[in-house]
DNA sequence: GCAAAAGTGTTTGAGGTACACCCATGC
DNA sequence: GCATGGGTGTACCTCAAACACTTTTGC
C-alpha cells in the first residue's frame, strides 16, 4: 500500500531524552536497537510520527511502546534535521526531554527496543547516529533552565526531603550548592509546602516531608 | 514524476521570522501569500525543505527566495506540528528566527509571495494558519534571551551609537531602561569597542560610534 | 541663546555567598 | 555514647535600581 507524493518527502521522527537521578547521579534512559540503522547501538527511544498524531503525542507513545516510561510532561527541544544523519532516507526528527523521578520509571524494553535502561550521563555507551549531539544539547539546556531551581522539582516523587531536592538540582547542575543557602532560597520561593509528616531513615534526625505547591502548568495535558 | 513510500509522510517546511526594529518599533517581516492556502493571507516566510537540504539551508533559502533578505544568522525556535495547521496535508514546520538591522534589509517580494513588508509586531494583521502562534513564542524567546542585552546587538549595523543600541533593547524588551544605568552594564560587559569615530546629526552634542567585538559565534557559516 | 540629544556618579536596597554548630535518631 | 544525616543564622559583598545635571552642537 504505498504512499505517493508529487516531491520527495522526508520522514519525521521523535526522540525523547528521559532524565532521572538515581543513586546521587544524573541518567538517562536509553534503549538498545533492535533493527537497523544502528542495530545493537544505544540510542534515544523514539520513532515515526503517525500522520494524524500531534508531534508531543507521539514522542510519548513512541516512550511508553519502547520502553514502558508514561512522561507526564514533555518539552520540545528542536529538529536535528542533519540530510545524512540517517542512512536509509532523509529523516528529520523532533527532539523531546522529560525529567522524571526514578522510583517511577518501570523500565521494560518493548516494541523495537531489543533493551533499555538507565546510563549515568557521565558515562555514556557509544550512541547510534547524531544521538550523542541531541543529549549533550538536552543537557545543556536543562541545566540552563534549571538555574532558578523549578525545573528539578520534576525529578521528585510526590513527597520528598530537602536533601533530596538538593541532590536532584546538584545532579542537574553538575556542582554541589550549599545547605543552608539552597534551603534559604527554596523556602523563600514558595514553590513547596512543608506537609508535616517526617520521614525516619536510618540512625538520624528524622526528614521533613515537602510537596510541590500547585501551579497552572501541573494540569497541562498532552496534546 | 511521483515518489512513493511504504507508509504516509507528512511534508517538512521552514518558517522564518525576522525582527527588526525601525522607527522605534519592533518588527518582522512578513509575506502576502499568493497561492492556496491562506492564499491572499500575510504569512511568515517560509517553504518546504529540499530533501537533501539541512534544515537551516531551506530556511535561509526561503527567506532569500521570497523576501531577497539574506540573514546571516538564524536560530531554531523549534517545530510546530499540529495534525491539522494545514488543509492540504500533514505539514511540519521548522521556525527560525532572524534579527537583522533595518537597513541591511533590501525587501523585495519574490517566489510566492505577492508583497512582502515589514509589520509592528504590535499591530499584525491576520495571520495565515498557526503563524501568529509562532510569532507569539519567537518573541517571547528573543525576550528571554535579550534580558542580558547581546542579542539586541543583532539589530544593529557595524557602527552605532549608545542611543542606537538602547532603543533596540528597549524596543525588544517592551520596556524602557534607564541611560545611565545602561551605559554602566555595556561599558562593564565589555562586548563593544568605541571606534573613537563621532556622529554628528542635527543640533546637538554629537554621539561616539561603537563596534561589536569580534566574537567566536561571529565567524559560524550557515551550516 | 535655545533646543535637542549625549554623556556622566552616587546612594540604596536586595539578594547571593561564605561559613560552623547543634539536633534527633538508631544502633 | 557515637555515628549519621537533619536543621538552622549572620556577616559580607556584589550587583541592579533609582535618580538630575552638564556638555556639545546646529540653527
Amino acid at each position: 500500500m504505498p504512499y505517493t507524493y508529487d516531491y520527495p518527502h522526508p520522514a519525521v521522527t521523535v526522540d525523547v531524552a528521559v532524565l532521572t537521578v538515581e543513586d546521587g547521579a544524573l541518567k538517562i534512559l536509553l534503549i538498545r536497537r533492535a533493527n537497523p540503522p544502528f542495530e545493537g547501538d544505544w540510542a534515544l527511544p523514539g520513532g515515526f510520527v503517525d500522520i494524524d498524531e500531534s508531534l508531543k503525542r507521539a514522542a510519548w507513545r513512541e516512550l511508553a511502546e519502547e520502553t514502558g516510561v508514561h512522561a507526564g510532561f514533555l518539552t520540545q527541544l528542536g529538529a536535528f534535521g542533519r540530510p545524512d544523519r540517517d542512512p536509509r532516507e532523509r529523516i528529520i526528527t523532533v527532539a523531546y526531554y522529560a525529567l522524571l523521578p526514578a522510583r517511577q520509571l518501570r523500565i521494560r524494553a518493548d516494541s523495537d527496543a531489543a533493551d533499555a535502561r538507565l546510563f549515568e550521563v557521565a558515562a555514556l555507551p557509544a550512541l547510534a547516529g547524531d544521538h550523542g549531539q541531541i543529549i549533550a544539547r538536552t543537557l545543556s539546556r536543562v541545566r540552563e533552565q534549571s538555574a532558578d531551581l523549578v525545573l528539578p522539582l520534576r525529578l521528585l516523587p510526590d513527597r520528598f526531603t530537602m536533601s533530596e531536592y538538593q541532590v536532584a538540582c546538584e545532579c542537574v547542575l553538575g556542582q554541589s550548592l550549599d545547605k543552608r543557602n539552597f534551603q534559604k532560597r527554596v523556602q523563600a520561593a514558595g514553590w513547596l509546602e512543608c506537609t508535616g509528616e517526617q520521614r525516619r531513615r536510618g540512625a538520624h534526625r528524622p526528614a521533613r516531608l515537602y510537596r510541590r505547591r500547585e501551579t497552572a502548568a501541573d494540569s497541562a495535558p498532552i496534546q
